[in-house]
RNA sequence: GCGGGUGUAGCUCAGUUGGUUAGAGCGCGAGAUUGUGGCUCUUGAGGUCGCCGGUUCAACUCCGGUCACUCGCCCCA
């Protein structure tokens, strides 16, 4: 009989860990804020059909990823593997196309059925932030520039390159698409085999491909940018001189592609090297295509999600001094007194706790092990004196304050 | 789903060519300290050596399987 453990995949997050995790999602919501967020919440599962419909049934995601059931009433549920398709669902369902544009800051778990890597959990973390409902160029620099002041803020912009590139309207790029198809079937033989057999599943990922062997053809192949039309190009370079005008540095990386479909016009990605191969700390687009797909009306809309799992791996953990005030009775005769102590504070509004048995000594000991600062003993002479000690345990000095001054001289 | 590495105490790890009572440091408990934590000293508890099977007189050690972690691939956050 083994003992029992948590689920592949899965972590429990205590203490200091807990609250990096905080920290990044207050963060998080602070900067979605600043750039007119607000924040919604939305389930961890929906009907299977939310993403496979969006993204395709053939899709590594949906095909192989997803923990899909059927719950007792027969319905085919999937935990969500991300959280835009959910939103938009929520958009369409809720009616909320009759207030658009809308700007949404989420986070919570996803689940993903993956082998679990650094940084990679099959239950993890996003912060995501969704802008639907306009469509102009602005918007996409908007949001990139909102992920942007984000890593900022948690101090990981020297961490992070930005990339960005366009995948056009879907006119340029089913014409773009053509052409790969044309030219990757022609050097066929030339190719890894992995990237063989995605020609015909998803033959823009072959551009991403890191087998050396397709480094040749594919620095050959034709450049996207050359397939864009001129609407495409003109927001693309809208995007760009907005970033530009916002201070942020970028490289046009003609490489990055999207798996899923929905994606149009801007892609971008945060990457890091501080965590090997899964790199990417932020990321996201345009996904005009999206709604429509859900049987919705066209709907445009940019957006992107962070992996906080990741963030907090870039994060030192805070190690904070506890704000929790400890009260201590010296002798069980001097509890109660310590027990009404407890609730006139909290009364106040002032974070306390209070042990009973044990002796002193114990006490101080567990108190300190945990890095609470301040502490307030109380003994059979102090209540006769109407007075407190107040002790510091950071520095080890203590006070003795009258009962009446109590509240006034403590400020945790 | 595919390949490489790892699995010994709560944690980090030793453990000889297979040899009988499996160790250390840290942490934890008790005491030195009957009104004061951290430092020090004394002392104690804690392991079916990931799990299952095989080889052997004998397995923590060798072999097979399995589970988990980890590093890559795939994919993405």
């Amino acid at each position: 009989m083994s003992k029992i453990q948590s689920v592949r995949g899965t972590k429990d997050i205590y203490s200091s860990v807990m609250r990096s995790y905080n920290h990044i999602i207050n963060e998080a919501r602070l900067v979605a804020e600043l750039f007119g967020y607000e924040e919604a919440s939305f389930p961890i599962f929906e009907k299977a059909e939310v993403f496979s419909r969006p993204l395709g049934v053939a899709s590594d995601v949906v095909s192989k990823e997803t923990y899909t059931f059927e719950d007792r009433g027969g319905e085919k549920i999937t935990l969500r593997p991300e959280g835009t398709a959910g939103v938009i669902r929520s958009i369409i369902s809720e009616g909320k196309i009759n207030d658009l544009p809308l700007r949404l800051f989420y986070s919570g778990p996803m689940f993903r059925y993956e082998r679990p890597q650094k940084g990679r959990l099959r239950q993890f973390f996003q912060i995501g932030i969704e802008s639907i409902g306009n469509h102009g160029p602005l918007e996409d620099a908007e949001v990139i520039s909102c992920g942007a002041r984000l890593l900022k803020r948690l101090g990981f912009q020297r961490d992070c390159v930005l990339n960005i590139n366009s995948l056009g309207d879907a006119e340029s790029r089913a014409l773009y698409r053509k052409s790969l198809v044309d030219y990757f079937s022609k050097n066929l033989e030339k190719l890894s085999k992995l990237s063989q057999s995605r020609l015909s599943l998803n033959p823009l990922r072959i551009l991403d491909s890191k087998e050396p062997q397709d480094e040749e053809v594919i620095f050959k192949a034709p450049l996207f940018s050359s397939y864009l039309n001129n609407l495409s190009i003109d927001h693309f370079e809208k995007v760009k001189s907005f970033l530009d005008s916002s201070g942020i540095e970028y490289s046009h990386n003609e490489k990055l592609v999207r798996g899923l479909d929905y994606y149009s016009h801007t892609t971008f990605e945060f990457i890091t090297t501080r965590l090997g191969s899964q790199g990417t700390v932020l990321g996201g687009g345009r996904y005009d295509g999206l709604s429509e797909m859900l049987g919705g009306p066209s709907i445009p809309a940019v957006g992107f999600a962070a992996g906080v799992d990741r963030l907090v791996m870039l994060t030192a953990n805070l190690e904070e001094n506890s704000t929790i005030l400890s009260i201590l009775p010296v002798e069980e005769e001097n509890f109660e007194y310590c027990y009404n102590l407890l609730n006139i504070f909290r009364e106040n509004d002032i974070k306390c706790e209070i042990f009973e048995g044990g002796n002193l000594s114990k006490n101080l000991k567990k108190i300190s092990k945990k890095n609470r600062k301040l502490v307030i003993i109380v003994g059979d002479e102090e209540i006769q004196n109407k007075q407190v000690i107040l002790k510091d345990l950071s520095t080890g000095e203590q006070i003795k304050i009258q009962e009446t001054d109590i509240l006034e001289k403590i400020n945790v």
